[in-house]
This record gives structure tokens, C-alpha cells and sequence, in this order.
DNA sequence: GGGGCGAATTGAACGGCGTACAAGTCCCTG
DNA sequence: CAGGGACTTGTACGCCGTTCAATTCGCCCC
């Protein structure tokens, strides 16, 4: 048999899966034990609540993130936090459940503490005093995750749309694109954007959305350090 | 007898009350049957289902916000774009569980679209092209809803904590801010941060980190305009 | 090698949830 | 007054997170 005891390893590896296949809804106790090949219940020994799961598989994602050996010195600050953002940014669109569940379960573990303490001490080696380097990172953390919430609602409505599976998936899809470009239509400068870019669904235009607001936050940071500096 | 028939507005009404009460875990369709006085079932017959009915409370929630009588002329936009963001930010502090309820629901009705029409019309006055007017639009709003993202699980967690009701409501909330504080002190700047700010709640500080971000934001986008204006 | 003990797993069960549904009640119109 | 649509109700189903007593497994010591 291949059945061995499981460890909280194997079971946050396996929650992620589930998280990433099936979104934040998808993933319960019995689905994870399925897949775990034991019974539902076995989880609880080992990681007490599906709560604390969630946090758990969230900073095992946190921890996926590679942060460069030595914070960058004053002149590469630009670039080191634009490529954290980016990197944040890209773990969150791979694993868009991540920022419901900030918004439900206040999350902090290892590696988001290790995170945060990279960001911290990359604004403080820059210019940057304590309190303003401070700030300056829970600004970029917090645009980053909320650009991640746009796509993240659109993953959940996705999947809901589809397990419900009455046969129509798109079709019941469409038709809430639909309802919501009627509602639109009333406002001129909407229904400008929605004949423009007819054919384009919600993932495709965020991207440039996003590093558009990065640069322009970078910019404004750069100023408020560039002040200090003097 | 006072039971008369229900309205779809005050199913809403009723509703966010609840919400704003409970937060969104503590919305449920017996819970809001009871405060309506009558059985949970009828609530369906006018708003469908819960997920319709949060999109409608989200979206009587957004109408809350006043938008000025005409969006302000190339030099007033700074101004305007702050002062919506500000309220936009109220909001989401008077109703914490809205920005939850964002990333699983994809909430969009009249009122958002009101308000985003507006928002567009306000950067396209202030010069902005269409195409950037629309990305700095999206940044403004992401950047509010992801700081509102941390007070929401705050606010979560305390309720959740204070309905387990093991007698030990604050007991608990310290016990796991210890342990966070635990796991933050191997990192020399976060423990600093701790060190330094030693009594404070986690909904103190946010309030000065948004107005530092927004502004830093508002000026990179000052300067984007700048640029294209010329 | 056998006995024992803690670690790990199991299946049944509980209470709460969203919601479908058939049956009922109310009120307005013709 | 008869009919029919608007509206309400109680019951029930299936899924969920979680608890718990009972059971099995694996290792260490005598």
C-alpha cells in the first residue's frame, strides 16, 4: 500500500493544489482528504482547523517568492521594488484565491514576516526614514493586492458559473457580461471603453493596467524620496 | 400586526445592516429572515438568491457616495481625484466586509457604474488620454481597495474570535498578536516596527499609510499628465 | 519477540448553511 | 363574488466544518 501517515507538508502542498484548481470555495475538508487518500478527518490532527490551513498554504505561497541575497543600495531601490511588485503581482495572478483570503483571514507567517523585513530594510537602505520606508511598503504591497482582486472575482464567478454546469458555462457567462455592458451603455465614457475594445475579456487589459499604476506610484515614491534625501 | 409585505429595498436595507454588523460571514438567509420578521424562504422570491443580494447591497452601498454636480476642469483634478478616493475609502471603513465581498462577487450595478463613468470623465477633463485616463482610473480604485483589504480581515478576525465566545474574547486576539509578534521578531526592521509602536491596534496606523500612498500616487500621476499635456 | 503506549486514522454524527419546492394565504381586478 | 397572480411559509435535501469515541499502526523497552 502506499499509503504512509501524512505530514502537514504534504497536506498544505495538496490544499494548495485544490486552491489553485478549484478556487477558495472549492477547497474543502473532504475534497482534501480525497486526494489525500485518508479520510477527511485526518487533517485535523495535524493542522487543527481549516483556518489555519489557509494560513498555512498562504505563507507556504508567501514563501515561493525569491528575495536577491543583499538589499539593494540606495541607487537600485527603483528597480529591486518594482521587480518585488512584479513578482508579488505574478504570484498572486498564479494563485488568485491568495487575496480573498487576505481579505478574510489575516495572514502572517515566516515568510511573509521574512517578506515584509526585505521590503522594510529595501526602503530604509535607499533613503528612506523608518516611518516613511514604513509606509512606502505597505503602499506597494497594498496597490499590488488590490489590483489582484479585479481577476480574483473573476476567477471565483468563472468556476461558480461552471460547477453549477447546467450545460451552459459560457452561456450563463456571456449573459452577465451582457447584462452588465447594459448598464454600462448609459454612461458615455463606458460605453466608449466597451466599443473599443469589443472583443476583450476582463484578463486581458489588467496587466497594462498594473504597471501603468506601478510606474505611476513608483514616480510619487521616487519624489517623496528624492525630498528626504536632500 | 406591523408584518406587511416586504420590499426588495428592504430585504437590501435590512441586509447591510446585518452586514455591517456581523460582517459578510455573518450574513445568512435565517438570521436575515428573523430580522425581517418573516421566514427566511421569502427573501428569495425578490432577490433571488444571497449572491445577487450581495451585489445589490454593494452596489446601494456604492450610491452612498455624493459625486460633485460636474467633474472638476483640467486644474481641479488633483483635488477631486483625492476627494473621491477619500470617500471611496470611507466607505470601505464604514462597510468592511465590501472589499470581501470584491474578490468573490464581481460586483457591478448602476451605481458603480455611475461612479466609475464619473471618475473616467474626471481624468479625461483633467487631460489624461482616453486609454490613460481608463489605467489611471483602475489604479486610483485598486490602490483604495487593496488598503482596505487588511482592516477587513482585522475586523473578520475579531468578529470571528468574539462569536466563538469561549469567554475569552480578547484573550484570544492577544494570544495570537503575541504569537505574530513571535514570529515578526527574528526580522531586525519588523521588530523595530514592534518595538517602536509597542500599544498600537492594527487600525490605527493604516489611516496615515493611505493618505502617504495616495499622495505619492497622485503625484506620479500628476506627472504622467504633465507629460501628456505638453 | 511480545507487550504496551503514544501517534495517527477512521466513520458516524451534529448543527448550521443555501436553497428548492409544494402548499398555503392575501389582495386586487373583472 | 370568483379567479388569479403576488407573496409567504414549513419542510426537506445536500453540503459544509468540526467533534469524538473507537480503532489501528509503529516503535521502543524489557
Amino acid at each position: 500500500m502506499p499509503r504512509d501517515t501524512l505530514s502537514s507538508d504534504q497536506i498544505v502542498e495538496a490544499a494548495i493544489a485544490l486552491l489553485d484548481e478549484e478556487g477558495l470555495g472549492g477547497l474543502n475538508m473532504r475534497a482534501l482528504g480525497k486526494r489525500l487518500g485518508s479520510a477527511a478527518t485526518a487533517v485535523y490532527w495535524h493542522v487543527g482547523s481549516k483556518d489555519n490551513l489557509i494560513t498555512l498554504a498562504g505563507d507556504r505561497v508567501w514563501s515561493e517568492l525569491t528575495l536577491p541575497e543583499a538589499p539593494a543600495g540606495p541607487d537600485g531601490w527603483r528597480a529591486a521594488a518594482e521587480a518585488l511588485a512584479v513578482g508579488v503581482h505574478a504570484m498572486l495572478t498564479r494563485h488568485p484565491w491568495l487575496v480573498q483570503a487576505f481579505g478574510a483571514h489575516l495572514m502572517f507567517g515566516p515568510a511573509k514576516a521574512r517578506h515584509d523585513d526585505y521590503i522594510l530594510a529595501l526602503h530604509e537602505n535607499a533613503g528612506f526614514t523608518p516611518a516613511e520606508a514604513d509606509q512606502a511598503s505597505a503602499a506597494l504591497l497594498t496597490f499590488v493586492l488590490g489590483n489582484a482582486l479585479g481577476p480574483a472575482a473573476q476567477a471565483a464567478l468563472t468556476r461558480k458559473l461552471a460547477r453549477e454546469g447546467d450545460g451552459d458555462a459560457e452561456a450563463r457567462l456571456a449573459e452577465g457580461m451582457a447584462q452588465a455592458r447594459e448598464v454600462a451603455s448609459v454612461h458615455p465614457r463606458l460605453r466608449a471603453r466597451l466599443e473599443a475594445e469589443s472583443g476583450t475579456d476582463y484578463g486581458a487589459a489588467p496587466q497594462d493596467t498594473f504597471t501603468f499604476g506601478l510606474h505611476a506610484l513608483l514616480d510619487g515614491l521616487a519624489a517623496r524620496l528624492a525630498t528626504t534625501r536632500r
